[in-house]
DNA sequence: CTGGATCCTTTTCGATACTG
DNA sequence: CAGTATCGAAAAGGATCCAG
Protein backbone atom coordinates (compact mmCIF):
# COMPACT_ATOMS: atom_id res chain seq x y z
CA UNK A 1 0.00 0.00 0.00
CA UNK A 2 1.34 3.78 -0.93
CA UNK A 3 -0.66 5.36 1.00
CA UNK A 4 1.38 6.57 4.21
CA UNK A 5 0.38 10.01 3.87
CA UNK A 6 -2.71 10.73 6.44
CA UNK A 7 -5.95 12.10 4.66
CA UNK A 8 -5.88 15.66 6.00
CA UNK A 9 -3.27 16.78 3.83
CA UNK A 10 -5.99 19.22 2.78
CA UNK A 11 -6.97 21.58 5.31
CA UNK A 12 -10.18 23.19 4.47
CA UNK A 13 -12.39 22.68 7.16
CA UNK A 14 -10.65 24.31 10.46
CA UNK A 15 -13.04 27.32 10.09
CA UNK A 16 -15.56 26.27 11.62
CA UNK A 17 -16.26 30.10 12.61
CA UNK A 18 -19.34 31.12 10.11
CA UNK A 19 -21.71 28.88 11.97
CA UNK A 20 -23.72 31.30 12.12
CA UNK A 21 -27.01 30.29 10.21
CA UNK A 22 -28.80 27.20 11.98
CA UNK A 23 -31.46 26.98 9.18
CA UNK A 24 -28.42 26.58 6.33
CA UNK A 25 -26.57 24.14 9.40
CA UNK A 26 -30.03 22.07 9.81
CA UNK A 27 -30.38 22.05 5.58
CA UNK A 28 -26.29 20.74 5.36
CA UNK A 29 -27.19 17.73 7.68
CA UNK A 30 -30.57 17.14 6.32
CA UNK A 31 -28.44 16.53 2.66
CA UNK A 32 -25.75 14.71 4.62
CA UNK A 33 -27.96 12.31 6.41
CA UNK A 34 -29.82 11.25 2.93
CA UNK A 35 -26.23 10.63 1.46
CA UNK A 36 -24.59 8.87 4.11
CA UNK A 37 -27.17 6.38 4.00
CA UNK A 38 -25.53 2.91 3.54
CA UNK A 39 -27.28 2.00 0.04
CA UNK A 40 -26.62 4.72 -1.45
CA UNK A 41 -22.68 4.73 -0.55
CA UNK A 42 -23.17 1.43 -2.11
CA UNK A 43 -25.14 2.60 -4.97
CA UNK A 44 -22.37 5.76 -5.75
CA UNK A 45 -19.50 3.25 -4.91
CA UNK A 46 -20.82 0.88 -7.93
CA UNK A 47 -21.30 3.60 -10.48
CA UNK A 48 -18.37 5.44 -9.73
CA UNK A 49 -16.18 2.20 -10.81
CA UNK A 50 -18.34 0.44 -13.12
CA UNK A 51 -20.30 4.16 -15.01
CA UNK A 52 -24.02 3.67 -16.87
CA UNK A 53 -25.61 0.73 -15.79
CA UNK A 54 -28.87 -0.52 -15.58
CA UNK A 55 -31.54 -1.67 -13.11
CA UNK A 56 -30.82 -4.88 -12.88
CA UNK A 57 -27.41 -5.18 -13.35
CA UNK A 58 -26.88 -2.50 -10.72
CA UNK A 59 -29.09 -4.47 -7.93
CA UNK A 60 -26.45 -7.21 -8.93
CA UNK A 61 -23.35 -5.54 -7.88
CA UNK A 62 -24.91 -4.18 -5.04
CA UNK A 63 -24.44 -7.48 -2.25
CA UNK A 64 -28.19 -7.73 -0.47
CA UNK A 65 -30.05 -5.01 -1.35
CA UNK A 66 -33.94 -5.61 -1.80
CA UNK A 67 -35.24 -4.22 -5.25
CA UNK A 68 -37.32 -2.15 -3.24
CA UNK A 69 -34.24 -0.23 -1.49
CA UNK A 70 -32.83 0.19 -4.89
CA UNK A 71 -35.98 1.96 -6.19
CA UNK A 72 -35.89 4.34 -3.31
CA UNK A 73 -32.20 5.03 -3.71
CA UNK A 74 -31.87 5.90 -6.95
CA UNK A 75 -35.10 7.90 -6.95
CA UNK A 76 -33.75 9.93 -3.92
CA UNK A 77 -30.73 10.12 -5.83
CA UNK A 78 -31.84 11.03 -9.34
CA UNK A 79 -34.32 13.69 -7.26
CA UNK A 80 -31.06 15.13 -5.52
CA UNK A 81 -29.14 15.53 -9.06
CA UNK A 82 -26.78 12.74 -8.14
CA UNK A 83 -28.03 10.41 -10.87
CA UNK A 84 -29.51 10.25 -14.16
CA UNK A 85 -32.19 8.12 -15.25
CA UNK A 86 -32.62 7.00 -19.10
CA UNK A 87 -35.03 5.46 -20.19
CA UNK A 88 -35.12 3.13 -23.52
CA UNK A 89 -38.79 3.06 -25.07
CA UNK A 90 -38.22 -0.94 -25.97
CA UNK A 91 -40.26 -3.76 -25.78
CA UNK A 92 -38.75 -5.38 -22.71
CA UNK A 93 -38.22 -1.76 -20.62
CA UNK A 94 -34.48 -0.72 -20.66
CA UNK A 95 -33.73 2.02 -17.70
CA UNK A 96 -29.81 2.55 -17.08
CA UNK A 97 -28.03 4.95 -14.33
CA UNK A 98 -25.17 7.03 -14.53
CA UNK A 99 -23.75 9.57 -12.20
CA UNK A 100 -24.21 13.33 -12.74
CA UNK A 101 -21.13 15.31 -12.34
CA UNK A 102 -22.30 16.54 -8.74
CA UNK A 103 -22.52 12.60 -8.10
CA UNK A 104 -19.06 11.97 -9.23
CA UNK A 105 -17.88 14.95 -7.34
CA UNK A 106 -19.59 13.34 -3.99
CA UNK A 107 -17.69 10.12 -4.64
CA UNK A 108 -14.83 12.16 -4.89
CA UNK A 109 -15.63 13.94 -1.17
CA UNK A 110 -16.56 10.80 0.11
CA UNK A 111 -13.47 9.23 -0.80
CA UNK A 112 -11.89 11.00 2.36
CA UNK A 113 -13.63 8.90 4.62
CA UNK A 114 -13.87 5.80 3.10
CA UNK A 115 -9.51 5.94 3.55
CA UNK A 116 -10.20 6.76 6.76
CA UNK A 117 -11.88 3.64 7.65
CA UNK A 118 -9.42 1.71 5.71
CA UNK A 119 -6.77 2.65 7.92
CA UNK A 120 -8.28 3.11 10.79
CA UNK A 121 -10.05 -0.50 10.57
CA UNK A 122 -7.44 -2.13 12.79
CA UNK A 123 -7.42 0.37 15.78
CA UNK A 124 -11.38 0.95 15.94
CA UNK A 125 -11.11 -3.33 16.30
CA UNK A 126 -8.98 -3.03 18.40
CA UNK A 127 -10.83 -0.61 20.27
CA UNK A 128 -14.33 -2.49 20.24
CA UNK A 129 -12.45 -5.46 21.84
CA UNK A 130 -10.73 -3.83 24.61
CA UNK A 131 -13.89 -1.90 25.07
CA UNK A 132 -15.98 -5.17 25.23
CA UNK A 133 -13.13 -6.50 27.87
CA UNK A 134 -14.13 -3.62 30.44
CA UNK A 135 -17.26 -3.33 29.63
CA UNK A 136 -19.29 -7.14 29.46
CA UNK A 137 -20.64 -7.02 33.34
CA UNK A 138 -24.29 -6.62 33.31
CA UNK B 1 -17.75 33.08 -1.26
CA UNK B 2 -13.77 32.43 -1.84
CA UNK B 3 -14.27 28.41 -2.43
CA UNK B 4 -14.22 28.43 -5.78
CA UNK B 5 -11.82 25.48 -6.43
CA UNK B 6 -13.44 22.12 -6.01
CA UNK B 7 -12.93 19.72 -3.13
CA UNK B 8 -11.49 16.82 -5.29
CA UNK B 9 -8.25 18.39 -5.39
CA UNK B 10 -6.95 15.23 -3.90
CA UNK B 11 -6.64 12.25 -6.05
CA UNK B 12 -5.99 9.74 -3.91
CA UNK B 13 -9.54 7.72 -4.22
CA UNK B 14 -9.48 6.57 -8.22
CA UNK B 15 -7.62 3.60 -7.16
CA UNK B 16 -10.66 1.08 -6.67
CA UNK B 17 -8.31 -1.98 -8.37
CA UNK B 18 -7.44 -3.60 -4.86
CA UNK B 19 -11.28 -4.53 -4.23
CA UNK B 20 -10.50 -7.53 -3.93
CA UNK B 21 -11.46 -9.00 -0.33
CA UNK B 22 -15.20 -8.38 0.02
CA UNK B 23 -14.71 -9.71 3.55
CA UNK B 24 -12.87 -6.19 4.00
CA UNK B 25 -15.36 -4.54 2.28
CA UNK B 26 -17.94 -5.54 4.59
CA UNK B 27 -16.09 -4.43 7.40
CA UNK B 28 -14.86 -1.25 6.15
CA UNK B 29 -18.63 -0.64 5.06
CA UNK B 30 -19.87 -1.46 8.05
CA UNK B 31 -17.77 1.28 9.88
CA UNK B 32 -18.94 3.66 7.73
CA UNK B 33 -22.34 2.68 8.32
CA UNK B 34 -21.91 3.49 11.82
CA UNK B 35 -20.23 6.74 11.75
CA UNK B 36 -21.99 8.30 9.16
CA UNK B 37 -25.09 8.34 11.68
CA UNK B 38 -27.12 11.66 12.25
CA UNK B 39 -25.89 11.85 16.25
CA UNK B 40 -22.53 10.70 15.78
CA UNK B 41 -21.83 13.44 13.61
CA UNK B 42 -23.03 16.03 15.41
CA UNK B 43 -21.37 15.04 17.88
CA UNK B 44 -18.29 14.97 16.40
CA UNK B 45 -18.74 18.31 15.12
CA UNK B 46 -19.57 19.42 18.27
CA UNK B 47 -16.49 17.74 20.17
CA UNK B 48 -14.24 18.91 17.38
CA UNK B 49 -15.30 22.79 17.86
CA UNK B 50 -15.20 22.83 21.33
CA UNK B 51 -13.57 20.15 23.09
CA UNK B 52 -14.07 18.40 26.12
CA UNK B 53 -16.85 18.43 27.37
CA UNK B 54 -19.17 17.21 30.13
CA UNK B 55 -22.17 15.03 28.63
CA UNK B 56 -25.32 17.83 29.38
CA UNK B 57 -23.44 20.23 28.20
CA UNK B 58 -22.84 18.16 25.28
CA UNK B 59 -26.68 17.31 24.84
CA UNK B 60 -27.23 21.29 24.73
CA UNK B 61 -25.31 21.83 22.11
CA UNK B 62 -26.79 18.98 20.04
CA UNK B 63 -30.17 20.29 19.05
CA UNK B 64 -33.06 17.97 19.20
CA UNK B 65 -30.93 14.62 20.92
CA UNK B 66 -32.63 12.39 23.56
CA UNK B 67 -30.96 11.31 26.34
CA UNK B 68 -30.95 7.92 25.51
CA UNK B 69 -29.31 8.68 21.78
CA UNK B 70 -26.69 10.97 23.29
CA UNK B 71 -26.03 7.92 25.68
CA UNK B 72 -25.92 5.70 22.89
CA UNK B 73 -24.16 7.55 20.45
CA UNK B 74 -21.36 8.51 23.49
CA UNK B 75 -20.67 4.89 24.14
CA UNK B 76 -20.54 3.56 20.91
CA UNK B 77 -18.08 6.58 19.65
CA UNK B 78 -15.89 5.61 22.67
CA UNK B 79 -16.68 1.67 22.13
CA UNK B 80 -14.82 2.65 18.58
CA UNK B 81 -11.86 4.53 19.86
CA UNK B 82 -13.38 8.21 18.68
CA UNK B 83 -13.93 9.41 22.43
CA UNK B 84 -12.60 9.01 25.69
CA UNK B 85 -14.68 8.93 28.53
CA UNK B 86 -13.30 11.19 31.82
CA UNK B 87 -15.39 9.93 34.95
CA UNK B 88 -14.80 12.36 38.08
CA UNK B 89 -15.63 10.78 41.47
CA UNK B 90 -17.27 13.69 42.62
CA UNK B 91 -20.94 13.66 44.79
CA UNK B 92 -22.54 14.91 41.81
CA UNK B 93 -21.20 12.82 38.93
CA UNK B 94 -19.30 14.85 36.37
CA UNK B 95 -18.19 12.78 33.28
CA UNK B 96 -16.55 14.46 30.28
CA UNK B 97 -16.11 13.41 27.03
CA UNK B 98 -13.05 14.23 24.79
CA UNK B 99 -11.72 12.89 20.84
CA UNK B 100 -9.16 11.25 20.46
CA UNK B 101 -6.47 11.38 17.67
CA UNK B 102 -8.56 8.76 15.82
CA UNK B 103 -11.65 11.06 16.28
CA UNK B 104 -10.27 14.41 14.99
CA UNK B 105 -8.87 12.56 11.89
CA UNK B 106 -12.33 11.26 11.39
CA UNK B 107 -13.44 14.92 11.67
CA UNK B 108 -10.93 15.85 9.31
CA UNK B 109 -12.08 13.32 6.79
CA UNK B 110 -15.58 13.92 6.67
CA UNK B 111 -14.84 17.58 6.49
CA UNK B 112 -14.70 16.79 2.50
CA UNK B 113 -18.39 15.56 2.37
CA UNK B 114 -19.60 18.59 4.67
CA UNK B 115 -17.87 21.11 2.71
CA UNK B 116 -19.81 19.18 -0.57
CA UNK B 117 -22.78 19.65 0.93
CA UNK B 118 -22.12 23.06 1.34
CA UNK B 119 -20.99 23.53 -1.88
CA UNK B 120 -23.77 21.97 -3.78
CA UNK B 121 -26.69 22.45 -1.48
CA UNK B 122 -28.46 25.21 -3.94
CA UNK B 123 -28.09 22.59 -6.93
CA UNK B 124 -29.29 19.84 -4.97
CA UNK B 125 -32.36 21.77 -3.75
CA UNK B 126 -32.85 22.90 -7.52
CA UNK B 127 -32.67 19.26 -8.66
CA UNK B 128 -35.08 18.55 -5.86
CA UNK B 129 -37.61 21.26 -6.87
CA UNK B 130 -37.18 20.43 -10.64
CA UNK B 131 -37.99 16.18 -9.79
CA UNK B 132 -40.92 17.08 -7.77
CA UNK B 133 -42.23 19.19 -10.88
CA UNK B 134 -41.91 16.20 -13.32
CA UNK B 135 -43.28 13.45 -10.54
CA UNK B 136 -45.84 14.93 -8.87
CA UNK B 137 -48.70 12.92 -10.78
CA UNK B 138 -49.34 9.84 -8.47
C1' DC C 1 -25.56 14.91 37.14
C1' DT C 2 -25.27 10.62 34.67
C1' DG C 3 -27.42 7.04 32.61
C1' DG C 4 -29.83 2.44 32.94
C1' DA C 5 -34.60 0.24 32.19
C1' DT C 6 -39.07 0.17 30.37
C1' DC C 7 -42.92 1.29 27.42
C1' DC C 8 -44.70 2.78 23.27
C1' DT C 9 -44.77 5.15 18.71
C1' DT C 10 -42.64 5.84 14.31
C1' DT C 11 -39.89 4.42 10.70
C1' DT C 12 -37.46 1.16 8.01
C1' DC C 13 -37.04 -2.69 5.36
C1' DG C 14 -37.76 -7.33 3.25
C1' DA C 15 -40.94 -10.50 1.00
C1' DT C 16 -44.53 -11.11 -1.98
C1' DA C 17 -47.80 -10.28 -5.56
C1' DC C 18 -49.12 -7.69 -9.41
C1' DT C 19 -48.72 -4.21 -13.86
C1' DG C 20 -46.87 -2.15 -18.39
C1' DC D 1 -37.18 -5.78 -17.35
C1' DA D 2 -38.45 -2.27 -14.28
C1' DG D 3 -40.97 -0.99 -11.45
C1' DT D 4 -45.56 -0.13 -7.94
C1' DA D 5 -48.50 -1.66 -4.00
C1' DT D 6 -49.22 -3.89 0.21
C1' DC D 7 -48.32 -6.45 4.47
C1' DG D 8 -45.91 -7.65 8.49
C1' DA D 9 -41.52 -8.00 11.06
C1' DA D 10 -37.96 -5.52 13.03
C1' DA D 11 -35.29 -1.68 14.34
C1' DA D 12 -34.85 3.10 15.71
C1' DG D 13 -36.15 6.58 18.50
C1' DG D 14 -38.68 9.46 22.19
C1' DA D 15 -40.78 9.88 26.85
C1' DT D 16 -40.72 8.65 31.40
C1' DC D 17 -39.31 6.74 35.74
C1' DC D 18 -35.78 5.39 38.75
C1' DA D 19 -31.04 4.62 40.84
C1' DG D 20 -26.08 5.67 42.14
Amino acid sequence: MSQDKTIHDFAACPAPAQHSDPELDRLVQEIIGRIADKWTMLALDVLAEQGRMRFTTLGKHIEGISQKMLTKTLRQMEADGLVVRTVFPVVPPRVEYELTPIGQSLGAAFCGVWLWAEQHREAILASRAAFAQRAPET
